[in-house]
RNA sequence: GGCUCCGUGGUCAAGUGGUUAAGACACCGCCCUUUCACGGCGGCUACAGGGGUUCGAAUCCCCUCGGAGUCACCA
C-alpha cells in the first residue's frame, strides 16, 4: 500500500465540536500509527455558512488538543493550498472533463424553479428528484448558453439504472440502487464546488489514501465512487465513523448548546481527559485499559476496535476521567491551575492557597466547581441549627453546645492557629470531657463552615480561616445553639 | 415516507458457534475516617422480540420492532 495520507477536513462554521474532535483524533491516530501523513484541509466552499474567525479557532483547537498536522493552511505542504476557496479555479476544468465524457452536464434550472418543483412534489407526497431536464439540451446549445453568461450549475449524471457501492473498512460493502440517487450539483452557480465534488477532487489531488469521516456521508459515498470511476481514479479507503449522540435520539450539536472542545476547556476540563474520554467513545483498545496519553493512543489505535453504533456522550464519565487526571496532576500544576478559580471566590481574603490546594487536589472533579466549594471560607453560609445533629457522629444540639462551649476558650488560648496544635487541643479537649472525637470535631467544623461537607476537617478549616474569623464563627454558633 | 446503517445492563463497552456473558462510569451497601471526598471490599442491572440453521447460538440466516443517518446550488 502507498504511504498513508489522511486528512481532517472541517468546515469553518464555529468551534470544533466534540464529534469533529473525535474524527480529527481518530484520523490523526491512524496516520501516526501507520507512520503516515496527517493533513488539515479547510472546506469553506459554502460562503453563506462561513463564520469569521472560525478557521483560526480550528487551528487553535487542533493545537490545544495536540493534534499536529504535517500539511495544512498554516503549516504549508506540497499539495496546497489547503483552503478550498483558494483552490476555486482548479475544480471547473475537472467538471468540464466530466461533461466531455458524459458523466456530468450543465444545468440551467434556477434555484427558485427547483424549489417550486420540490414543494410541488412534497405536496403530492412524493420525493423530489431532479428529472435530468437539462441533460437533454443539445451539447452545442448548452455550450453556447454557458458562454453567454447565463447562470448554470454542473450536475453529476448518475446512471438511471444499476447499482453503486463501495467498501467501507468498518461497515463492509455498502450498495445502493442508482435510481434512488439524485443528480447532485458538482459546481454551484457561484463557480465554487459543492462538498460532493471538492472532496473527491481534493482527496485525489492530495493523494489521500484513507478517508475518515462521520456516517452522515455513508449513504452518499456510492455517488462519490461513481465520480472516481468517471475520472478513472483510485478511490481512497473509507472509514465512516458513527455519530456522537447527546442522548438516545439526538445527536450532539453545538446548535443545541452542547459543549464544544473549547467550552469544556473553559469549564475546567483538562485536555488529556477530554481526549482520553473521546477516544474511548466508539473505540475500544485490545487490552483491558482505559488511561491513555496521546502517544499511547497512537500506539494502541487500530481500526477493528471501532464501534459501528452511535455512542452517547456521557458527561458523568468525562467528569470522572477529569477528576482522575486532576489527581494525577503534579501539585504545582494543580496549584497554578486552581488559583484563578480560588480567586473567583476568595480574592483578597488572604487564604493560604497552597494549603487549600492540598486539600482540594483530591476532591476536584472539574475546576469550575472549585469556587462554590471554597466560597464558605470567604463568607459563612446561612445554615440551620439542625446541621449540628448528626447521627453517625453521635451529635445533637446539646452535644454541640457542650463541645463548642469547651472549644471556644481553649481555642482562644492557643497562641497560633497551626493545624497540629489545633488538632492536639481539640482531641485532648474531647478526651478529657468524655466526648468522642467526632462529637467535638463535627460541631466545630459545622460552626466554622456552615456546611455538611467541606474540603477538609475542622482543624484544616480553622487554620485556613485564622483565629479571629474562627472564633467569630464559633460565637455565632453558640448564639444559635443558645437561642 | 424511500434508501442506507445500527441494536449486549441507565451509559461506554469486551465478546467473532461451546464463557459462571468481562471491565469502566453511575447507583446501592459495608469498611476506613474529625465532615465530604479519596481508597478498599461487596452488590444490583444486559444479549430488543419471534422464527430458523446447529449437538450447541449474544455470535450465522430470515422477519418484526426500535433507533440513527440521509434524501440541498450545506458540509
Amino acid at each position: 500500500m502507498a504511504d498513508v495520507r489522511t486528512r481532517f477536513a472541517p468546515s469553518p462554521t464555529g468551534y470544533l465540536h466534540l464529534g469533529g474532535l473525535r474524527t480529527a483524533l481518530y484520523t490523526y491516530l491512524f496516520a501516526r500509527k501507520n507512520n503516515g501523513v496527517f493533513i488539515l484541509r479547510i472546506e469553506d466552499t459554502d460562503q453563506e455558512r462561513e463564520v469569521p474567525g472560525a478557521v483560526e479557532l480550528i487551528y487553535q483547537s487542533m493545537r490545544e488538543a495536540g493534534l499536529t498536522y504535517d500539511e495544512g493552511p498554516d503549516v504549508g505542504g506540497a499539495y496546497g493550498p489547503y483552503i478550498q476557496t483558494q483552490r476555486r479555479d482548479l475544480y471547473l476544468p475537472y467538471a468540464l472533463q466530466l461533461i466531455e465524457t458524459g458523466a456530468a452536464y450543465p444545468c440551467f434550472c434556477t434555484k427558485e424553479e427547483l424549489q417550486e418543483r420540490r414543494d410541488a412534489a412534497t405536496a403530492r407526497g412524493e420525493q423530489f428528484k431532479y428529472d435530468k431536464h437539462c441533460l437533454h439540451i443539445p451539447r452545442d446549445e448548452a455550450k453556447r448558453r454557458m458562454q453567454s453568461g447565463e447562470p448554470f450549475v454542473i450536475r453529476q449524471n448518475v446512471p438511471a439504472t444499476g447499482v453503486a457501492g463501495f467498501e467501507d473498512a468498518l461497515f463492509g460493502h455498502v450498495e445502493v440502487a442508482c435510481e434512488t440517487l439524485d443528480d447532485n450539483v458538482l459546481i454551484k452557480a457561484d463557480g465554487l464546488p459543492t462538498y460532493n465534488f471538492a472532496n473527491v477532487v481534493d482527496d485525489h489531488l492530495m493523494a489521500i489514501t484513507h478517508v475518515m469521516r462521520g456516517t452522515e456521508y455513508l449513504s452518499s459515498t456510492p455517488k462519490y465512487n461513481l465520480l472516481y470511476e468517471a475520472f478513472g481514479w483510485q478511490a481512497p479507503i473509507y472509514v465512516h465513523l458513527p455519530v456522537v449522540m447527546k442522548d438516545a435520539t439526538r445527536k450532539l450539536s453545538k446548535r443545541y448548546g452542547d459543549p464544544s472542545f473549547e467550552d469544556l476547556l473553559a469549564q475546567g476540563f483538562v485536555k488529556e481527559a477530554i481526549l482520553n474520554f473521546i477516544a474511548l467513545l466508539g473505540w475500544c483498545p485490545k487490552e483491558e485499559r482505559e488511561f491513555f496519553t496521546l502517544p499511547e493512543l497512537v500506539e494502541a489505535f487500530d481500526l477493528d476496535g471501532l464501534s459501528k453504533s452511535p455512542a452517547i456522550f456521557n458527561m458523568e464519565k468525562l467528569v470522572w476521567f477529569n477528576s482522575e487526571y486532576i489527581k494525577k496532576m503534579d501539585f504545582e500544576t494543580y496549584l497554578r491551575t486552581a488559583t484563578p478559580w480560588f480567586e473567583q471566590a476568595l480574592a483578597g481574603r488572604g487564604v493560604d492557597y497552597r494549603r487549600l490546594a492540598e486539600l482540594m487536589h483530591g476532591r476536584t472533579e472539574v475546576f469550575n466547581r472549585v469556587p462554590d466549594m471554597v466560597r464558605f471560607l470567604a463568607e459563612l453560609p446561612e445554615y440551620e441549627v439542625e446541621l449540628f445533629t448528626h447521627k453517625k457522629m453521635k451529635t445533637d444540639l446539646a452535644v454541640a453546645l457542650t463541645a463548642l462551649t469547651l472549644a471556644r476558650p481553649a481555642l482562644a488560648a492557643l497562641p497560633t492557629f497551626d493545624e497540629e496544635p489545633l488538632k492536639e487541643c481539640l482531641m485532648a479537649l474531647a478526651e478529657s470531657s468524655g466526648l468522642k472525637t467526632g462529637q467535638m470535631m463535627w460541631p466545630v467544623r459545622v460552626a466554622l463552615s456552615g456546611l455538611a461537607s467541606t474540603p477538609g476537617g475542622a482543624t484544616e478549616i480553622a487554620y485556613l480561616l485564622g483565629k479571629e474569623e474562627s472564633l467569630r464563627r464559633i460565637d455565632l454558633a453558640l448564639q444559635k445553639l443558645s437561642a
